[in-house]
RNA sequence: GGCCAGGUAGCUCAGUCGGUAGAGCAGAGGACUGAAAAUCCUCGUGUCGGCAGUUCGAUUCUGUCCCUGGCCA
């Protein structure tokens, strides 16, 4: 009669998450589910800060390495992904632990997404060209017609977005606010324990992130997105989602010269620390988030003696 | 040691024909419905190198000292 949990572990890029859900792992019956946007790719290792391979066979992740590099994943693909995987896992009799750092899709598979239509790369493409030729404010301003209501919560100069709806109007004929009003989305129906990973001082964060990042180069970050590059058409590597991931992007910046080796470690490390930020922006607004302070390394004992009561309760 | 160019926000620099100053980057906060490690919004007081002089008033002009870089010895 009671219906199963879920268990939410999210943090901020290199705040310990996959150590701390090695240790879930170990103290309870648990499967583990990848939920980061830069993870689901093949050959994206270093830069991404994936798991070792034997770590992952030992502490197998579902939704890892599951894309390649020219292939593109999204958040609705991840909530259908991570549904079949919870029910799966729940009737494996085990805990479904979803851990990463990707908090836009934790917000997908909470709370749903409305039935909208996918993207269309040959409508995005038709609508970039518009807007070369006659601006994005006009693009705005033509968005506003079609639908004044969400293009007044869409600033004038987010041309992403402003694509996006203006994608959505084509497939479907219809205001894409409209849209999304009759096809509410749908909430998990689960109960959810969500742990938050955070530093009391950021300055420590920032500390372990330019750590990381200058292990990552000695681990071959650059060899590896030059191999990556060479994999992909450069169309594809402006345009495909993989190569806009923090630490690649700089480092493909660096292999076509567009900046030196030190000016590349500095935007690399400072993109690092402003996703860090924008994953805690996301962590603070999170109803009933049990923060977890990883300044000493994280109280694994204590974690897992509050997750045993919450199971009893 | 001499000459030259500099010393202005955490960094790179602009500027003030004398009325105490502003960009980019960094940083902080925020938004977020199929690209989300994406995309976008908001936020700028700092002994204008130190001291002295001129002046109603100096970051700005003058002198001097200190520091940095370059050239010459």
């Amino acid at each position: 009669m009671n219906t199963p949990p879920v268990l939410f572990l999210m943090g901020p890029t290199a705040s310990g998450k996959t150590e701390l859900a090695a240790a879930l792992f170990d103290a309870f019956d648990v499967e583990l589910v990848s939920v980061d946007a830069a993870q689901v790719y093949r050959g994206m290792d270093i830069g991404t800060a994936k798991p070792a391979r034997e770590f992952l066979r030992r502490y197998p992740h579902h939704l890892i390495d599951i894309r390649a590099p020219q292939e593109t994943y999204s958040a609705a693909e991840f909530c259908a992904d991570a549904r079949a995987l919870i029910s799966q896992i729940h009737s494996r009799g085990k805990l479904p632990v979803l851990v990463g750092g990707t908090m836009f899709y934790f917000n997908a598979l909470e709370n749903g997404l409305s039935d909208l239509p996918p993207a269309d790369p040959a409508a995005r493409a038709q609508i970039t060209r518009e807007i070369e030729t006659h601006g994005l404010a006009a693009m705005h301003a033509r968005l506003s017609r079609l639908d004044a209501k969400l293009a007044a919560a869409i600033a004038p100069s987010d041309a992403q977005r402003i694509q996006r709806a203006m994608e959505i109007h084509r497939a479907t004929g219809s205001a894409p606010s409209e849209v999304m009003a009759q096809s509410a989305a749908t909430p998990l129906p689960f109960p959810l324990i969500k742990l938050g990973l955070f530093t009391a001082d950021r300055r420590l964060l920032h500390a372990r992130i330019e750590t990381r990042f200058r292990r990552m180069l000695e681990q071959g970050l650059v060899d590896e997105v030059k191999t990556l590059a060479a994999g992909l058409s450069d169309t594809d590597a402006d345009q495909q989602t993989a190569m806009r991931t923090v630490g690649y992007r700089q480092a493909l910046g660096f292999l076509r010269g567009a900046f030196g080796y030190d000016e590349m470690i500095d935007q690399a490390i400072a993109a690092t620390r402003q996703l860090a930020k924008r994953q805690l922006t996301w962590m603070r607004n999170q109803r009933n988030l049990v923060w977890i302070d990883n300044t000493e390394g994280v109280a694994v004992d204590g974690v897992c003696l509050y997750l045993g009561a919450s199971a009893q309760s």
